[in-house]
RNA sequence: GCAGGGGUUCCAGAGUGGUCAAAUGGGCAGGACUCAAGAUCCUGUGGCGUAGGCCUUCGAGAGUUCGAGCCUCUCUCCCUGCACCA
């Protein structure tokens, strides 16, 4: 136990020098390479730490470390996500100010993070809620409103009864809230949104730009929803009514017998008002629309639909096709499917409710009847009954098609795209104030800039329902910026997606009173060279970061249009099966592992297990192995010699080179690996190399590699010493392969000795090892090891009889040389 | 359904064409040191063999190759995300 209660004076004493000194505070240098690490900023709500944490903030603690060692100016910031509800719903039990309880969560989360000994930069932290933040997240707005990306309309929204909030659609995951689970209304609500769609393309193309997991890469053009395809147009029958239906299968239109449409379209009020039809459709559709969002999740839903009495015609075969209402079809292209019996939903359909069918694909071009199949045909294959495609393959007619039915006015090339705009406002008290005023004269009317920031008033009651800030008087009645009349304040306030869209900027020149930052900072700093979070932030965050990058980059504020060149998610920590947090009680908290085995065991511990992508299983027993592996670091202290050694200098080489090339590719364990090997595999070791190992640890353990590098007579940081190069003039791979052999031997040795000991109860003193003369050097070098490890009286000779050491096995695989061993 | 990632020896988890019976850590077994325990260190940990080897193994099957955990195809199971998206 005094050994531990000495580490944790140990981590004091250095987290206190480091601080004390600035060792991490960076200033921009044009001489230097620059490299930007940054964590997502955390929401400052717990009460503590868990591993979960600590494994968060070590991997980015590493990164930074190697790379400053590695003498690029690391730039290393923390702040806080500060703005959100849960601080407002303490307000609403405890009665503190949502302020004060965010401050005291701030120093709270602080205090614990100081206690990881990362080596951030604390004289840039910054809080959201800080009217010297957000008070530029409103100078970004009102220049959005200039430009027409921010605008006000009235939507259908996501409500969440329990939260009285909108929610955007990103956080109504599955028709429930994201917050409290309940179920999500829609309704009908004036909202402040962000043009995101117009950012659509540049969004999705620019993904190829930057190196971020497949997978994240993935959700986001999930989520973007690009498809190309042809707006085909529909006569209705008796009428110049034309109806509009979007599909990437233009190929199948000779074979559409039917369209569907979405229940919540306008049409079908129009289709069916006043005619027989209209009840029956009218209460199909409430029953649709009532049930729709708890049953979107249900995969086996049976499709329904009711036929609305009116007919189309098919522009290509002319043919007259019934129109119906269905509750597969939604609004997304035009709320209007067209359907035929190539696609498997429509298939079913049309069977269930005796719709014709026809096929226009088969393997071969000879016509095929869906009477005959129980299913639809969804293989590619030859066109028939398709006009003048007939005799072609469908994939390859579909762009024909395409343009032919441009050609011919039937139909308009089109691109869908499902990401809708963001919309930002909240009902809430604790967020950014929009910066708006309503004038009766002049309307909508933003604050000016330099009346900025709006700030969130105080004589608030947040007892009563709703939004707290139309509580306060103070706040509402203002003067309008254009005439002086009187006016209204805007009571939204902006979803917390907007604070951290830009934060990344703010660490670049976090005290900037003039200006949301100095251009030449960020220009200096950005884009973010390694972002690290987590994956739960794929969609929303990371594409809201992106979006804001690129308009201030059309705004002319910044001169690169990706933020996060390159992006890293963690993986969970696991504890008895379940993700580590405190509603499953299954949390192992930092400080009871830093009292326990100090910090940087810990560190190790989490670093070591496994790649920092991966989720984990934490273990109790791991930690005990951690915490070995430093005490054998401190103990390898004892063993420092003054002795030349090429053998040593070639395999401290070779882990330099090893664990270099690891760590850039964040595969830390293998690094971790390649280092405590070679520390385990020495005798005795020069101050020099010794050295060299602490630096490699120095990230992972920085506290008692600390330490360890000053009881050398150091008297500089090893936090700032430059990474070890490896030499590779020094690296033999004659050593290595004589490792190998002399390794090989001892076992071999020892295998056979056991063998003759357990079953034959002999006892053997000598070994008399035969090898090939080209090796004899090498096995002489090695004769102290194996006399060691075999505890063997050994002798090696020379042998010149290759076929004893040259056997071809039957298979003919060519065998190195082995030596032949005799024991005595 | 679509997309992304996986299935490795008791466990976790390395490993992308020979140097692989497969790193490392844990567990387990044996040993050293101790009166003893703990700590620490050493050795072993698929099977067979009184040497150099042989046999079986990396989800299942097939293929490419002189040679496959690693490459190709099919199947299967698991995870993650999206989804009545036409």
């Amino acid at each position: 136990m005094t050994e531990f209660a000495k580490m944790i004076d140990i981590e004091k004493k250095w987290q206190k020098a480091w601080e004390k000194n600035k060792i991490f505070e960076v200033k921009e240098d044009s001489k230097k390479k620059k490299c930007y690490v940054l964590e997502m900023y955390p929401y400052p709500s717990a009460s503590f730490l868990h591993m979960g944490h600590v494994r968060v903030y070590t991997i980015g603690d590493v990164y930074a470390r190697v790379k400053r060692m590695q003498g690029y100016n690391v730039l290393y910031p923390m702040g806080y996500d500060s703005f959100g509800l849960p601080a407002e719903i303490a307000s609403k039990k405890e009665g503190i100010s949502p302020e004060k309880y965010t401050n005291d969560a701030i120093a709270q989360i602080m205090k614990f993070q100081k206690a990881l000994g990362n080596s951030y930069d604390w004289s840039r932290i910054l809080s959201s809620h800080e009217s010297q933040y957000y008070k530029w997240n409103q100078f970004f707005f009102i220049k959005m409103f200039e430009k027409g990306i921010a605008y006000k309309k009235e939507a259908p929204v996501n409500w969440c009864e329990i939260c009285q909030s909108v929610l955007a659609n990103e956080e109504a995951e599955a028709g429930k809230c994201w917050r409290c689970g309940n179920n999500v209304t829609q309704k009908n609500m004036n909202q402040w949104f962000f043009k995101i769609t117009d950012y659509a393309d540049r969004l999705l193309n620019d993904l190829d730009k930057i190196d971020w997991p497949e997978r994240i890469k993935t959700m986001q053009r999930n989520w973007i929803g690009k498809s190309e395809g042809v707006n085909i147009f529909f006569p209705l029958e008796n009428s110049n009514k034309i109806l509009e239906t979007f599909t990437t299968r233009c190929d199948t239109i000779f074979s559409v017998t039917f369209l569907c449409i979405a229940p919540e379209s306008p049409l079908v009020n129009e289709l069916t008002k006043g005619t027989k039809y209209e009840k029956e459709v009218n209460d199909f559709i409430k029953k649709v629309t009532k049930e729709k969002i708890e049953d979107r999740i249900n995969e086996e839903k049976e499709k329904e639909g009711i036929f609305t009495g009116k007919y189309a015609i098919n522009p290509t075969t002319k043919e007259k096709i019934p129109i119906y209402i269905s509750n597969f079809a939604v609004m997304y292209g035009t709320g209007i499917v067209m359907c035929d019996a190539h696609d498997k939903r429509d298939f079913r359909f049309a069977k269930k409710y005796n719709i014709p069918l026809k096929f226009v694909i088969s393997k071969d071009g000879k016509p095929i009847d869906p009477k005959d199949f129980k299913d639809a045909s969804v293989n590619d294959g030859i066109l028939f009954n398709s006009g003048e495609f007939s005799k072609t393959n469908n994939k390859e007619a579909l762009p024909k098609i395409a343009s032919w039915l441009e050609k011919n006015k039937i139909g308009k090339i089109t691109t869908n795209y499902k990401i809708r705009d963001w919309m930002i406002s909240r009902q809430r008290y604790w967020g950014t104030p929009i910066p708006v005023v309503y004038c009766d004269k002049c309307g909508v009317v933003p604050v000016s800039e330099k009346d900025l920031p709006v700030l969130l008033p105080n004589d608030v009651d947040f007892k009563t329902a709703g939004n707290p800030l139309a509580t306060s008087n103070k706040f509402i009645n203002t003067l309008c910026p254009k005439c002086k009349g009187k006016a209204k304040r805007e009571t939204d306030t902006m979803g917390g997606f907007v604070d951290s869209s830009w934060y990344f900027l703010r660490y670049c020149d976090n005290k900037n009173k003039e200006k949301p930052f100095d251009i030449k900072k960020v220009n200096y700093w950005m884009p973010v060279d390694q972002y690290i979070g987590g994956a739960e932030h794929a969609v929303m965050h990371l594409m809201y970061a992106r979006f804001f990058t690129k308009v201030l980059k059309d705004l002319g504020y910044i001169n690169f249009d990706e933020p996060f060149s390159k992006l890293f998610t963690l993986g969970i920590v696991y504890k008895d099966g379940h993700k580590m947090s405190k509603s499953k009680g299954n949390v192992v908290l930092q400080t009871d592992i830093s009292n326990k085995y100090g910090i940087d065991a810990a560190r190790l511990f989490l670093m070591l297990v496994c790649s920092p992508d991966k989720q984990m299983e934490w273990s109790d027993e791991g930690i005990e192995g951690a915490s070995r592996t430093i005490a054998r670091l401190i103990k390898l202290s004892e063993k420092l010699s003054n002795k030349k050694d090429e053998r040593l200098d070639s395999k401290i080489n070779k882990t330099i080179k090893v664990a270099t090339n690891a760590i850039d590719s964040f595969e830390y364990p293998k690094a971790i690996i390649a280092t405590v090997n070679a520390m385990d595999s020495l005798e005795e070791i020069t101050k020099e190399n010794y050295e060299i190992i602490l630096k490699l640890l120095h990230p992972i353990c920085p506290h008692i590699t600390e330490e360890l590098w000053h009881n050398l007579g150091n008297k500089t940081y090893l936090s700032l010493e430059k990474w070890p190069v490896c030499d590779e003039s020094k690296i033999n791979d004659m050593f290595d392969k004589e490792d190998k052999l002399v390794n090989d031997l001892c076992e071999d040795i020892n295998n056979i000795l056991r063998i003759v000991q357990e079953k034959h109860g002999q006892s053997v003193s000598k070994a008399f090892v035969y090898v090939i003369p080209n090796e004899l050097t090498m096995y002489q070098n090695g004769l102290d090891i194996v006399k060691r490890r075999t505890n063997l009286h050994t002798k090696v000779f020379a042998v010149n009889d290759k076929n004893k050491y040259d056997p071809q096995n039957k298979s003919g695989k060519a065998k190195p040389n082995k030596p032949a061993i005799h024991l005595e």
